[in-house]
DNA sequence: AACAATTCCTACCAATTTACTATGATTAGT
DNA sequence: ACTAATCATAGTAAATTGGTAGGAATTGTT
């Protein structure tokens, strides 16, 4: 049950940006990949998750890039990883039937503890991680 | 983050044992094969950690098999996940030195994270599991 | 209008991990 | 001796992970 390297950099990356943030300046790919340490072709795709979850938004062009769609206060650990971490869910079956009627002894076991992982996650915003107030 | 297979089935096989506990009976593997339909094969390397982890006992030979080394009251659904899935951990720095300087500033993230999956786990036992009063 | 700097999109790939299968040794009751 | 069972370990096909690669689209600057 290890998280991919996607949440991790993907968590690394919005904490730059919520170091960074300021609303108005924007970080590019090159210095982002930099601070980070992920390079930037695979920075590019983790990124891209976290704008089509509207919690970064991107400006093209010349003198373009990414920015905290919002203050660091208001998005949580939580919404990063779920929008990088394509399945936080922890078995398949969580939504929608499960396929093998046996896993259903274990389903709600499983649904509690996703929503306790969530629970969890969703307590804590970006600027407590980036001033380590955790 | 997904449970693997081992710690899907490991859990149903527990559950089983815990339904079938009186104490003394043993269950073969191809009984606990046929009631959880996981593969004999499979079955008797997940069990055979769950062994490991002192959670069920064997006995060989002619009328041999397994059963709970305890009463389902007393062992946990943490304890039966922890023996079968052998990374439960979420992030490979856990324990020991970071590989990667980068990753501490989440590192007190996951090992919070990890102790909240944790705590959530242990205060579920088999019995509750086997009569899904959860 | 041309150019350069940037994000965006999508296909591809090697290495690792997962989820088993297979083989045979060991143990113990009859 | 025979048989029913666990135990140990090696092998393997398929899926997943963790990237790399190439180029299209967008936008500021000259």
């Amino acid at each position: 049950m290890k998280m991919s390297s996607k949440a991790r950099y993907g968590l690394y990356i919005a904490v730059e940006l919520a170091k960074q943030y300021n609303g108005s300046d924007v970080v590019n790919v090159t210095a982002l990949s930099q601070t980070t340490g992920v390079t930037e072709k695979y920075l590019e795709q983790i990124v891209a998750l976290m704008k089509h979850a509207r919690i970064v938004v991107a400006s093209r062009g010349v003198n373009g890039g990414y920015k905290l769609a919002d203050s660091p206060d208001n998005i949580s650990v939580g919404q990063v990883l779920r929008a990088v971490e394509d399945n936080l869910e922890i078995v398949d079956c969580l939504h929608g039937e499960c396929v093998n009627r046996r896993e259903c002894v274990a389903r709600n076991l499983w649904s509690k503890l996703y929503d306790n992982i969530n629970g969890y996650l969703d307590t804590i915003s970006l600027r407590q991680l980036a001033e380590d107030k955790i």
